[in-house]
DNA sequence: ACAGATG
């Protein structure tokens, strides 16, 4: 297992099946365009109106909108892997005239070679994934028009705006000209890991813009300004480096949300990421906007819709395909703490031969503390991350969990959005989520085990004190 | 409400 570290660390983010095949389920649909839709620059508040809102928002639309079929190649269906994530339907709304055809090679889409050769010799891809081969297009093509869209993870979506950044930008002009903001540090530096390894041969240069070392602040006041290229950050600290003026945004070409749901949420980041997105947008009116998520509710959706450009594009898996048959779930009563450490011990992991590494999630701090020491009591080696931990903490005990050192971690929200290590075959949901969107992307791909406190009905549900049914269960997972 | 990211 330690032998698969080095490939494991960046690429499996987009652990997309290198020739998913461009699939047949593709319905196009005419965005409705009757009512106006505001810019962000009003959503905020009212202080500025861009021209260029008010004459686009005159020019009632009466001619019809051109639906451009997205070319589909049913030969390609052979490449399909076995349990291809993305054999699902993608619904694409298209605004305007632009044709766009989906990509079936990387070459359709005018790559630079750099490029080209990090996707094929670092990335080991072959073919676009199926959501990036209709949302790279739509991403690539002018004029560069906002982009909706719904991916889950694995299914190539990190790649769908790490390329897209690295090939908007123009390698001659070395200023900040793509930024991507994410929820957590952790995720910001996933994904720069990506960028750097697709980008490899590019030349571009990359920077991380996300909380320093937490014990002098003396070194994080005097950061110095930033001249890569492309930038990937947390919105507390891109938005102090903007406040600065250490972050230049005059020459932003592309606005990347990741997990852009959460990032426009209220209860999410929304103040900040719509300051941003206001901040740069005054400099800059023509920065393309790129929301990427795996799940977008309908108030989120309505929300966003709103906050891109009029004329953007959306892309959506169906609803109901988001969720594998494959992957199983299972909910085990317990009535209390107690039970629900035994059975993490004797049920779980004392049980579990095949269990890979394991991630337990937990609602609180202080709850991820009380596991961790219950646990390490019980003479189990676990790691656990919080958001209270320093910085450097928990760089080392996400390394070391990505590295396969360690095969048990305990967590907050902090990794449920966006983390992705392959060999984590096993979720556990030590308290019942408060938000099961949160929990999405891991939920896909792994077997979950929820302990719940309350009767609520699943369709799997072993006894605790049944290790027979837990032998079941886990053998049924594929754990044991 | 709590998680996250910051001032």
């Amino acid at each position: 297992m330690a032998g698969a570290t080095e490939a494991s660390a960046s690429a499996e983010t987009d652990s997309v099946t290198p020739a998913s095949a461009v699939g047949s389920n593709i319905e196009l649909e005419n965005k409705p365009q009757t009512e106006e839709i505001k810019r962000w620059g009003d959503v905020v508040d009212d202080e500025e109106q861009p021209s260029d809102t008010v004459s686009s928002s005159e020019d009632k639309v009466v001619e019809e909108l051109k639906v451009d079929k997205l070319s589909i190649d049913d030969t390609k269906k052979i490449n399909k892997f076995l349990d291809d994530p993305e054999d699902s339907s993608i619904q694409a709304v298209t605004s305007g005239d632009t044709p766009y055809a989906s990509a079936s090679t990387f070459e359709d889409l005018n790559l630079s070679p750099e490029l080209l050769k990090g996707l094929y010799v670092e990335m080991k891809f072959q073919k676009p994934s199926k959501i990036q081969a209709i949302s790279l297009p739509m991403i690539l093509t002018p004029p560069y028009k906002d982009l909706i869209a719904q991916a889950h993870n694995g299914s190539g979506k990190t790649t769908c705006f790490v390329l897209g950044m690295l090939s908007r930008v123009n390698p001659d002009v070395k200023r900040p000209q793509a930024l991507c903001i994410c929820p957590t540090r952790e995720l910001s530096i996933q994904n720069l890991e990506v960028l750097q390894k697709m980008g490899k041969y590019t030349g571009i240069s990359s920077e991380c813009a996300v909380p320093m070392e937490s014990a002098n602040n003396d070194r994080s006041r005097s950061r110095p300004p930033i001249f890569a290229q492309v930038v990937i950050g947390s919105p507390g600290t891109i938005k102090r480096l903007m406040s600065q003026k250490k972050l230049s945004v005059i020459d932003m070409r592309v606005l990347v949300f990741d997990e852009a749901d959460h990032m426009l949420a209220k209860d999410g980041f929304q103040d900040d990421s719509l300051r941003i997105m206001k901040d740069i947008e005054r400099f800059n009116a023509h920065c393309q906007v790129l929301l990427f998520s795996a799940t977008f509710d309908e108030t989120v959706k309505n929300f966003v819709s709103r906050i891109v450009k009029k004329d953007h594009n959306q892309l959506f898996v169906k609803k109901e395909e988001l969720s594998l048959d494959s992957v199983k779930q299972y909910k085990v009563y317990c009535p209390d703490e107690m039970v629900k450490i035994l059975v993490i011990k004797d049920r779980i992991l004392e049980l579990g031969e095949n269990l890979g590494q394991t991630i337990i999630f937990v609602n609180t701090k202080r709850s991820a503390a009380m596991l961790h020491k219950a646990l390490v009591d019980l003479g189990y080696e676990v790691t656990t991350i919080h958001g209270a931990l320093t910085h450097e903490d928990r760089d080392k005990i996400v390394k070391e969990f990505k590295d396969g050192l360690t095969q048990v971690l305990i967590s907050t929200d902090l990794l449920a959005r966006g983390f992705d290590q392959q060999q984590v075959n096993l979720v556990i949901n030590y308290d019942l989520p408060v938000n099961m969107r949160l929990h999405q992307s891991l939920i896909m791909r792994c077997t979950c085990i929820g302990l719940v406190e309350q009767g609520v009905l699943a369709a799997k549900v072993p006894s605790w004190n049944s290790e027979e049914d837990f032998k079941i269960a886990l053998k049924e997972a594929g754990l044991l």
